[in-house]
DNA sequence: TGTTATATTCTACCAAGGTAATTAATTCGA
DNA sequence: TCGAATTAATTACCTTGGTAGAATATAACA
């Protein structure tokens, strides 16, 4: 259904249109995947970390996964510390420099992401309904919006 | 910057480029809003009600709030709530039938959507630095996506 | 050395979003 | 007419995200 429809505006401009159809449209794909993680009793957030985890194929620091996140906020201490209650991620300081906390997948962790990647539904989290070019295309448009806050003025 | 950079990431398809990109872009543009709107002390999603109240020209009910905004939540209540502690709505049940809540603005609520207007930088939360085509390819790119989850298998 | 600046992580506090269940009112149908 | 189903709105409970600031440790430098 049109982004027009869906919630039944009417936009004056196609930039205010699509604007809008980023917010929603981000939303609609973060309900799916929550509602597939939720099987697996991880929010999306806290898959990402786990993933990032095992991209980093060791110990990492925090900082090193907050820079990877979508969201770079305090939150991912948060998100760590259920990780950690769950056993899903091991997490000690840094002996040389004691400012630094080292996080970890364990084996409980390891195991369960490739439970999740057996599942055959995962596609419907890091797949979507477009032609290579098509993807391709909403990727530059999306970096392009990105350069800069569209009509900044300085006064 | 490209999303590949911004999050650090190597990603195997571009529909999965895509896909984060969506939810990167999105947080982006949110936090822009946000920061914005916070100079009126108001939350992105309570202008939109706002906004929303205006465009009915009088009293509407609650769900007709709810489909017009991009999350069908429960939250619509309360944030509405916080409205009407601003002073900038008005609520009352309906008479007729009497499960229906009608709200409509306060003359405050005007004034304060009227001087939001009048701010120059309200550009940056409705516009996107794009073409009248690119908005409108991004707009139908993401109408597609949400036609139908991508690789939904029947089980 | 001692003082200041910076870096890393974490905590507190608040706003928002989601699911599920509840309340209350209305409608539908045997 | 009475009871079941439906509808509208709300509430409870939980997770996430954001800003600001605190705690701790390290670096930089006069």
């Amino acid at each position: 259904m049109k982004i027009d429809d869906e919630i039944k505006a009417h936009f004056m401009t196609p930039q205010h249109r699509a604007l809008v159809n980023i917010r929603y449209t981000s939303n609609y794909l973060g309900n799916l995947q929550n509602g597939f993680m939720s099987k697996f009793d991880l929010s999306m957030p806290q898959f990402n970390i786990l993933r990032i985890l095992r991209g980093a194929k060791g110990a990492i620091n925090v900082n090193n996964v907050k820079d990877r996140m979508v969201e770079k906020s305090p939150n991912t201490t948060r998100l760590m510390d259920k990780l950690v209650d769950k056993n899903l991620v091991e997490r000690w300081r840094c002996t040389e420099d004691r400012r630094v906390v080292y996080i970890q997948l364990t084996e409980e962790g390891q195991s369960l992401l490739k439970e999740i990647d057996q599942s055959i539904e995962l596609l419907t989290i890091t797949n979507i309904n477009l032609s290579d070019e098509e993807a391709q295309t909403l990727s530059d448009l999306l970096d392009k919006i990105r350069i800069e806050p569209s009509s900044h003025i300085d006064l």
